[in-house]
DNA sequence: TGAGTTGTTTTGAGTAACTAAAAACAACTG
DNA sequence: CAGTTGTTTTTAGTTACTCAAAACAACTCA
């Protein structure tokens, strides 16, 4: 797909979120497509390549309207700054390098939301359910035997 | 149980964690036994009350001492403080409100760990899962519905 | 097409929740 | 009870945001 293709799809995006189309929101949909699990300041960094004038408050406030409007998923694991990613809509959890704060996709091996389940819900109507794994990615193992 | 009882069971866990048994650590767990899920804030004005000269710096050292060490478990709901509590050792998860951020207790209704098997762990050695749940509490449906 | 409206972005400032470092102090050891 | 080691206090500093107001740009409708 080329540039102006993927821009297309990501104004497409846009509008039918009742979003306005502009050139930060566009550029922001862009590099999450790209690479996942992304903080505000990385994102900030590849859309200022792309965009010199723009703010990292304008990156905090697209990020937030991509969020509200469910282009973007944001995930705030403990201890590191909230990441975002634009793989939406399906049930995947995550698993977060307790070493080096790295965080990968997983799929949960018993199906459809198995944790969407709790036994006493204390009269709580559930919206959405989280799971995170935590642990020593491959590499950090590697240095942790040395 | 007196007040010096349960002071001599924290004192005692406090040393058999290999910790030096101090005022603000043995304040610190009774109240965390009396009350679940408090930050470090609240923490702080409950010991505050026993022993005026502690400092917030101090109960966050604290905190973090009896974290490593086992005996408080620390829970880091996205887009609040964290929190502590002193429930630790079970696999029990949490109930988060959207709206008041109050954080119940669940078990899992599937049993023992149920989450602990995500299909792809791309060579990730897992230590702990950790499962969180969203939705509005019966009190904020309440207020909601007016 | 272009004026108006509404929603975005920019700029600048401010905050909550920690984290760090050094000096004063207190708990356990022998 | 003196010494050592680990805690606490005090003071500063940082990270990751959040807020507000003014400048600006996108879409609407004549």
């Amino acid at each position: 797909m080329s540039k102006d293709e993927r821009h297309v799809v990501f104004q497409d995006r846009l509008r039918s979120a009742g979003l306005k189309v502009t050139a930060p929101r566009v550029a922001v949909l862009g590099i999450l497509s790209d690479r996942e699990h992304l903080d505000a300041e990385t994102i900030f960094s590849a859309v200022f390549v792309l965009l010199p004038r723009i703010s990292l408050q304008t990156v905090y406030g697209v990020l937030a309207a991509l969020v509200s409007a469910g282009l973007v998923r944001k995930i705030e694991p403990a201890g590191s700054a909230a990441l975002y990613e634009c793989r939406v809509g399906d049930n995947h959890h995550h698993m977060v390098c307790l070493t080096c704060k790295r965080v990968e996709n997983v799929d949960c091996v018993i199906g459809a939301s198995p944790c969407l389940t709790p036994s006493n819900f204390n009269g709580f109507i559930i919206s959405a359910a989280e799971v995170n794994f935590w642990g020593l990615c491959s590499e950090c193992q590697l240095v942790a035997a040395l």
